[in-house]
DNA sequence: CACAATAAATGAACCGGGTTCAGATGCAAA
DNA sequence: TTTGCATCTGAACCCGGTTCATTTATTGTG
């Protein structure tokens, strides 16, 4: 109980965590071995990979966006775009919230300048989109307060304008096209939440404050999701042609 | 000229791809290994190395959707997304355009069923989505009718006008705005396409014949890109949500 | 307090993707 | 035929990650 264990596991990883960020600022991601870093932080290959899965993690550990909750936890009566929005403002708002800013910025660094961790963070965000999908299809959020029963019916063709997945693909049973539009929702979301995340971390990376970073996110936040709500018909007429 | 050689060399490339797919169809993809693929081809590891990068571009090698290349090429006065909008279409009425059905059929059952792989889709996915944020900029599609600007590089332009969307962030420069609405339209499209390619392999994967499957798409496309004009806001009020 | 039971760390071998290098092989032009 | 050059080969190597048997603690119990 008194964790005499727990707590030289818990030192353990901070240290194996802290070293191999120090040599990955140091010299970039891809030149450090995990060797290195183990021999470094005092313990031996295996020992690490107990303590991260991954060379990945040990930089990503931190780093993940879960959209999904954010939806099924919504408040009822809020659209989960608006929520969404809402949560990227409050991050906005408060960019520091994990760790000390110094320590931020050289991951974002790491981060931005390496391929293998991009790629990563792409990764990521592909797991977080498909469960995003599912939040999004009316029986998907399983605890959902609101909203008690969805047929697999049809949408409300709400009348102004071209609302959404109108016509419905000829052939097709109704809970295809719902979950193709709900999907395609979720693919749109969270490439856009990803290029917003990738803007703050080039921005952090290159030397802005986290709050000043914070503040022109929130402007980005604003452009971003009213991009997703009212399309993208606007790209034809471009201002300067 | 005769080509003796690179007769040979076009012989072996194609049945090292040939002897790879046979054996990943039969085993999946990560339970095969490069050795075995290069001895079944009767090549040595380091050979097969020099005609494919990777083990996964023996199956990705044809695999890749150039958006950049249909928005910059588009006819004057199109959209950007019309003409994406009708390059897709066009593929799906002509899906089996390459290669035969059945090779088709199971590449893409190889890709499906493969983590690796379907992450290295996605990876792809992020390449292309940079090149059409870029031909998304006015100053980006080198070879568009209109406006020949010889900008050399993104960030040269600072650019005034009513930027496409609506409120500009305060306190950023305009460009950086147009730069990000860029890159927004461009995430949120390519996001899009990605999942309609993934929605065709899985149909085409489970059996679906590619003519049929190809019919579907046309349905989809067209869901994809009203959804991309016109926007999610229909997303608030889900039919009997 | 001593003594198991248990958890964790170690070293060393192994695997698979990918690269490097010196040397063998063989087409091709002179 | 000779020379030149591209290609193939074998074998060693690197790195991320895993397996396994063994050792070294820590903890709970008699």
């Amino acid at each position: 109980m008194a964790g005499l264990r727990e707590d030289k596991k818990r030192r353990t990883r901070q240290a194996i965590a802290d070293v191999a960020m120090r040599l990955f600022a140091e010299r970039g991601f891809e030149a450090v071995t995990v060797n290195e870093i183990a021999e470094a932080a005092g313990v031996v290959k295996v020992t690490l990979f107990k303590y991260f899965p991954s060379k990945e993690s040990l930089v990503l550990h931190a780093v993940e966006e879960n959209l999904a909750g954010v939806v099924t936890a919504r408040p009822p009566g809020r659209s989960p775009l608006r929520a969404l929005r809402e949560h990227l403002l409050a991050f906005a708002a408060a960019p520091g919230v994990v760790g000390d800013a110094d320590e931020l910025i050289t991951r974002m660094k790491v981060i931005v300048d390496s391929p293998t961790l991009t790629a990563a963070v792409n990764r990521l965000q592909y797991g977080s989109r498909r469960a995003l999908a599912r939040a999004l299809l009316p029986g998907g959020g399983p605890p959902t307060p609101c909203e008690a029963r969805g047929g697999t019916s049809p949408r409300s063709d709400a009348g102004q304008g071209t609302p959404g997945p109108r016509p419905r693909p000829a052939g097709v049973p109704g809970g295809d096209a719902d979950a193709l539009a709900a999907e395609l929702a979720a693919a749109q979301i969270s490439a856009a939440v990803l290029t917003l995340q990738e803007t703050f971390f080039q921005r952090v990376a290159a030397g802005m404050p986290p709050a000043e970073a914070g503040r022109l996110l929130r402007g980005d936040v604003d452009l971003a999701f009213d991009l997703l709500e009212n399309g993208l018909a606007w790209l034809g007429e471009r201002g300067t042609t």
